[in-house]
DNA sequence: GACTTATATAAGTATGAGGTGATATGAGGT
DNA sequence: ACCTCATATCACCTCATACTTATATAAGTC
């Protein structure tokens, strides 16, 4: 499944919302977005099953517990696939900077 | 529809990495992503109704043709959105560089 | 070992998105 | 007026995905 189709889903969205903050149980996530969007655990296990194989989260077992960590990697990818775009609102100079900054900026002939 | 969805489709990423490179009539992009993905083209135009829709792109007439051209306003949301997980993958020197770059600093207390 | 709590998996269903072929619209040329 | 080219819209079909309920797994407690 392509990032951009993990991140097409509100519940998933949420759920990396909430992992952007820090690690949570599955517990704690599925409390809040069954309050927020009223479906079934399952239906957020799953959700999590999702992110876990896209590569967006990790899992540490603590106990009965499974922490969910976020793992950053096909967000990155998404970022630089909108690379191509920031040209369209980020204004020249601006623009420069952010690419020293990212330590991306090639050697000009 | 929500800005993910509409770049879920790999279709519709082609297309606005087609309109990344500037304007480019419905015909034109028709025709790349015909021999790239093998669809007929009411399927092309249907997707380029959803970038309208979702602000993702405007037309423009000329003459029988329809001239698309980007519109930046729904990528900066996922951009936007995007930003909670930078600190995950930006040295924080990069990042705060970054931000300067954007304006988007807050005064400090 | 039985019970509870925490979480995942299985199996089935339904809705919506994306495809198709056929057709409409609309501009330009003859 | 008619034909063609460029593009959009219509009606329909199919399949993937996001649910559901029921059940399995695994750890901790009594």
């Amino acid at each position: 499944m392509h990032a951009f189709d993990v991140l097409g889903d509100p519940v998933r969205r949420r759920l990396l919302e909430l992992l952007a903050e820090g690690e949570h149980s599955s517990g704690d996530m599925t409390a809040v977005v069954q309050a927020e969007f009223g479906i079934s655990q399952p239906a957020v296990s799953q959700h999590l099953k999702v992110l876990r194989d896209a590569g967006f989260a990790s899992v540490r077992i603590d106990g009965p517990r499974r922490i969910y960590s976020v793992d950053a990697g096909p967000m990155r990818e998404v970022d630089a696939w909108l690379d191509r775009f920031r040209m369209f609102w980020t204004p020249k100079l601006e623009a420069l900077a952010t690419e020293v900054a990212r330590g991306k900026r090639k050697r000009q002939e």
